[in-house]
DNA sequence: CGCGTTCTTGACTGCTTTCAAAGATGGTGG
DNA sequence: CCACCATCTTTGAAAGCAGTCAAGAACGCG
């Protein structure tokens, strides 16, 4: 019905919140202890909908998911990505509703983030998560609004490449990128028939790969340079 | 040398945190209080700059400010607006720096949020108007993603309507709009000769006027229609 | 009243979409 | 192991929305 999730490889939420935040052992053992129950989506279910109570957060254990909001006339819109190792809907507020639907791009796994305790490391890994998020929400914004098609890709890739090492150490210039031409043109505001266009210009001008599933960048010097590119950071070392 | 606040009018950021969360005595006194101290900055001139440690948050008092990001080659983009009311830059992790730049589109005044004890009733207030700011980076990115330009311009002045009338009652189908075409051109991700044709283009169909720095509504129900707009809800009542 | 900023307008270009259909690809069942 | 089917990718031609460039009109402030 749809491609599956790439290749099973190894992703380490308690590692890229461990690096947002020292967490202890009592935090490690927890996060470990929810990986125990499991729920699994298959691609194109819903893992939320939107409107609905969010009675917790997740942790995106492995596949690829995304926010998206659908217009009535059938557009649509995917809002943001959610890559494997990253978290799931954090709210600090009480009784706080979705305020985007959640859906799965690839068949996904994926588990309860703990609880954490005020003041914790899990805390601050928490909130330092939540902070790159808005941050991908702006760079999202700001590639919508401004850039072209060829640059809209480019940027793009360049986020999920650092996204992707955040989680998988050893990922550089080879990473999975399991969304069809159709899910990345609701991505990036364009459409399919545009984007497999574009994509053949990056291919042309020895930018890069993406076929199978799976990205090859070719000239990441180019590639930076044409989008600007930096490193998100939120915090101070 | 550019157009000065709209008049005067009431906002009263106490009204709408007390609305997102009930505030007891103390938090509204620690909100008076903090408008002792008020904060001036001129139209076109920067708040604070991206990358930049963040000690606190503020609380817009009057005037209208944006987030934006400049691009090498001169290409801007407003990520999102900051009506008077509102909150600007809330964090909860540590150290955190400004994940964009903050610029006055108005002359602006701001002071300082006060700073929230755990699990009051101003922490809450927070973390809604938190949830509410994410709505709306969104619905901006389902703006810039997939309505045309006619739709862009009608879903955002029904933005700015309804987050308006949160800080300022009796708000309803005339209210103060004071950005400039390019200004407006660099929210919606299209160019002022375009936005300027694409009012026009409104004002024939008779949905709205937008001249002088404000707005007026001509036909709600057409242009809700339009652009299928709920009123954002982030938590249960 | 004069100047700078903002708003309008026109003609032309072009990036992106639309519509349609033909190829690839991958999984499934016979 | 291969045929079959659904999904995804690729291509072509034509149309359209939005951008570019340039210049004139209107507006607001000092």
């Amino acid at each position: 019905m749809s491609r599956q999730s790439p290749a099973p490889f190894e992703t380490r939420p308690a590692a890229r919140l461990g690096q947002l935040a020292p967490l202890d052992a009592d935090e490690l053992q927890a996060l470990s202890e929810a990986q125990g129950k499991r729920y699994r989506v298959a691609a194109h279910h819903e893992i939320f909908e939107e409107g609905r109570p969010v009675d917790s957060s997740f942790l995106l254990l492995s596949g690829w998911a995304c926010r998206s909001r659908i217009f009535s006339d059938g557009r649509r819109q995917i809002l943001s990505l959610l890559l494997p190792g990253e978290l799931i809907g954090i709210c600090r507020q009480t009784r706080p509703l979705a305020a985007t639907g959640a859906v799965a791009l690839t068949d996904v796994s994926l588990c309860h983030a703990p609880a954490p305790c005020d003041k914790g490391g899990l805390a601050e890994a928490y909130a330092r998560s939540g902070a790159l998020e808005e941050f991908y929400l702006f760079r999202q914004i700001a590639r919508l609004g401004r850039m072209s098609a060829y640059e809209r890709i480019a940027d793009l890739l360049l986020e999920v490449r650092e996204r992707i090492a955040m989680v998988a150490l050893g990922v550089e210039d080879n990473f999975p990128f399991p969304m069809t031409q159709e899910a990345l043109a609701d991505l990036l505001g364009l459409t399919s028939v545009h984007v497999n266009r574009t994509l053949q210009a990056l291919r042309r001008d020895g930018l890069l790969e993406l076929r199978g599933g799976s990205v090859h960048i070719l000239d990441l010097r180019r590639l930076t340079d044409l989008v600007e590119h930096r490193d998100a950071i939120v915090c101070e070392a």
